[in-house]
DNA sequence: CGGATCCATAGGTGCAACCTATGGATCAGA
DNA sequence: TCTGATCCATAGGTTGCACCTATGGATCCG
């Protein structure tokens, strides 16, 4: 089987026209480049020097082969590079996970931390909601992520709290928002949701159930919406309310619902937000970059814990 | 050191997602292949695969590596392919030493041969002199050349005739050629001689020395000139007589000397053709092949012997 | 012809690549 | 929840290769 040091020896033995002095200029011993030359013929078929007194010269074998096999180190080295270059974020990509609405109102900030420290980088946020999240850290698709806390059985993986996000009634109409809003009246309210794929696992949901359990009250929903967008619309027009992170509403009320305002629960809610891998994994630098950009990124929203 | 095995280790495992799959593809215990991925990434200080559980999943380092990795073994592969080629004639150079008017009259001819058979080679047919290519083929340089004999010393050299050209006496005065020419009437001739700068072992000139010292003359040239070109058309114009071989008067005359002819010497003479190379020297394909396509060339013009 | 230079060979040493066997973790299914 | 299957890591042992030094033979130069 042909070798990378067989072709370093070939050339430098082309180069020098000799093996004293390519085995000099490798610094080893002669007979040592001489094996390899040897062992490099037998695995080409081919003679590439003829042994002429003092000295060797190469054969046109020899002047075709060499330039393929510059071409080879070239391009070794060249991955080398690309491996250094990722190493130290110059280039390559960045992947981490981070749950639907925090991507919302972090995301694009996160983004541009990276981008602003690392011009070269790509980075990918993946996952619209905290399980998918889950289970591509669970199958090692993701090395770590930021994600909502409580919301899946969090075996085999080390979760570090960073923040917690109150979570807040959104209504278009004033005369529900003039005071915090009690689990009885929650228990009345005609509620829009979002994500309703996830509402088994959702963490805003488990902490509704959890409210409305304490009262005796079971959580109802009128209307089901996948994404947070279209929730906060349908509270702009009046049709229902909701329930979202406060980051969220300060996000996309605004935009999307202008006449609409919020007031907290009572007593107040929190989602917990927390950077989660595998248990006993060693961080890579690309990660613990991550981590400590969205950590700084979120506590900057929502209240550090 | 980072080794071609390793990249192939790495490639087989990044498809499969799998040591054992890579490993059993490749032909190998599934611990091999796992010391050769922990090797390429200490080698490249960096990890390439998250070991998840069951099966291990690349991290994007390993997504950024693969392309490189890819290009190397390509060119590897690519570097066989060229040896192979050059192996089967199908390209590279080959170079041949050929003296110089046999050159003048076969080396084309020689050169299409070659080129019939193997369209997509190179050729090189080296050496103006049999001195040049003598020393060539003690540098090593060339492998074999076909060359006149007598000439210089072969002293490390394997000789093999295989024809005998006839010297011939060329002039534009019809009335010297009506007999052969005797070594006393050559005396007396006003001769223009190639190849002056190697006069001392040209092997035509030491033909004959050899010739005219039989009658106790020494050989005298009016004009010496540097090729056999000039010579020849010096004679068609009248102002000198030239001895040549025979091969390359009939192929030179008719384009540069029309009005002249040639005519035998008394006793005839000839130069040995002969193909020479290193003794001991084992010959490759390549210059076995050019010593067959000579050989058959100048014996087709040629005496063989 | 003698010294210098260079490659090949011989013989010995150490590391690395490979194997088998086994343990621990995970996943799928009963 | 448990069991078997699957997969990776580790341990231990063997072989082969890459490396060394020492030396011989050939060539080149003065």
């Amino acid at each position: 089987m042909l070798s990378l040091h067989q072709l370093t020896c070939f050339l430098a033995t082309y180069e020098h026209g000799s093996l004293t002095r390519a085995a000099e200029e490798l610094g080893y011993a002669q007979p040592s480049v001489s094996e390899q030359i040897r062992l490099l013929e037998r695995s080409l078929g081919v003679q590439l020097f003829r042994r002429v007194g003092r000295g060797v010269v190469p054969t046109t074998v020899a002047d075709s082969f060499r330039p393929h096999a510059e071409r080879v180190l070239a391009s070794v080295q060249e991955a080398e590079r690309a491996v250094a270059s990722v190493r130290s974020f110059e280039t390559g990509t960045i992947r981490f996970g981070m749950f639907g609405t925090a991507r919302l109102y972090a995301g694009a900030g996160l983004v541009a931390d990276v981008l602003e420290r690392h011009p070269g980088v790509r980075v990918e946020l993946i996952g619209q909601n905290s399980r998918d999240v889950h289970e591509d850290l669970r199958r090692g698709r993701l090395e770590a992520a930021m994600i909502a806390v409580p919301g899946l059985s969090s075996e085999g993986m080390t979760i570090t709290p960073v923040a917690r996000d109150e979570l807040v009634y959104v209504s278009a109409h004033p005369d529900r928002l003039h005071a915090p809003l009690t689990p009885r009246r929650l228990a009345d309210a005609s509620l829009v949701m979002a994500e309703t794929t996830w509402r088994a696992t959702d963490s805003t949901r488990m902490v509704l159930r959890q409210m409305l359990h304490e009262v005796g009250r079971n959580p109802i929903t009128r209307i089901e919406v996948e994404d947070v967008e279209t929730a906060v619309e349908l509270v702009g027009r009046g049709l229902a309310d909701t329930v979202i992170n406060k980051g969220a509403a300060s996000q996309l009320l605004p935009r999307l619902a202008p006449e609409a305002g919020w007031v907290s629960l009572r007593p107040r809610q929190y989602d917990t937000i927390a950077i989660v891998h595998r248990a006993g994994a060693t961080l890579s630098p690309a990660a613990r970059l991550m981590i400590e950009l969205a950590t700084a990124r979120i506590q900057a929203i929502a209240e550090p814990v």
